[in-house]
DNA sequence: TATTTTGTTCAAAAAAACTTGAACAAAAGT
DNA sequence: ACTTTTGTTCAAGTTTTTTTGAACAAAATA
């Protein structure tokens, strides 16, 4: 016999017309911070969803590869902007969007911002190295202010992201992934 | 007879092994924030230079074509990144870097981030009209939370802009150019 | 164990972004 | 007025990024 297995809602194939108009936004902000369209594309449909959808819901509304769809939510699960979610009665993987801008924001920050913050200190430390070898003195010095000019200009991107984060609710940042779970939104 | 046009500084033709570690440094950066290479690699030449550059001496030095110059030259002077220096006895355009991280973000954020933000909220009420042509009252109510919370996290972008300016020095944002003139780097 | 369901991977195709260079303008010199 | 210098524009070429879909794995079911 064949065990019920009525997956979730009736789900609506088609999308109506505020999700396509909510989901260009996501397009759009998607693209803002240089992620691809389809990564807005899934976002926005898990955003507008009342429930957590399924993979194949996502293929079948957003209209797209499996492919796409796979490394879409492969991405915004790293960036911890979609939790997978386990539904009872179903042995298919149920998305949700995390709804919390600090930690949406949290999120990108460590994994596509940071890192690159990080090996700048190491990257300016190399160019003091090569600027010893200029011959020309008046040459070293100059190239000297500038790379403190970098060297400023560094400290200060690292400081400013506690800053955001604090005016998104409170985090703490370059520190692993431990924040406390409010539920602030 | 000829006039002497001397044009500044015998221009060395190379790039130095730490002028290219630097301008590295500016095409990665370029790239985080969705700036094409050429555009991290004109702003690197002027940054190490240790006077204005000619429109020449930049094609010459990173060996990318007049039609890049020309186009890289332009964004920086939308962002307010570059600025042409008027030099006596050239008629050429002369270049110098802006090096006030203040004013590179400020322009940065005014051209390419802001008005992204301002369009939002059109976007957000068109949206809301949207909905209100939604059949279903339970669909209508949850819809309307969602856009709500779009609501909040455009109003938080907005009220972060002036934060973060103010970290770099005090800023009046999404206000016309008009900053003060300090010359705080 | 064989089969179905569910999802991932990755090489190739498609699309988007960037760069090039030749033709074009604008302004200065002769 | 003609020529040279200086810089811009834009269609075509190149490179990079994104998407696709078929082949592959993993786990549950029969």
């Amino acid at each position: 016999m064949e065990t019920q297995r009525t997956d979730s809602t009736p789900a609506p194939i088609g999308l109506s017309p505020w999700e396509s108009a909510t989901i260009e936004v996501f397009i759009r902000a998607a693209s803002l911070i240089g992620l691809p369209r389809s990564v807005g594309e899934i976002y926005g449909c898990l955003f507008c969803a009342p429930a957590p959808q399924t993979f194949d819901v996502l293929v079948a509304r957003l209209g797209i590869s499996r492919g796409s769809v796979s490394q879409g939510l492969k991405l915004l699960r790293q960036l911890g902007a979609v939790e997978v979610q386990y539904v009872p009665g179903s042995r298919k993987d149920h998305y949700h969007p995390e709804l919390s801008m600090k930690r949406l924001v949290h999120g990108f920050v460590r994994d596509q911002f940071a890192p690159n913050l990080q090996s700048g200190g190491g990257r300016l430390d190399a160019i003091a190295a090569l600027i010893e070898s200029e011959a020309d003195p008046a040459v070293r010095i100059h190239a000297a202010q500038r790379i403190n000019t970098l060297r400023t200009w560094l400290g200060r991107m690292q400081k400013l992201m506690p800053i955001v984060m604090a005016a998104l609710g409170g985090a703490n940042f370059f520190n692993q992934r431990n924040e406390s779970q409010s539920d602030i939104i």
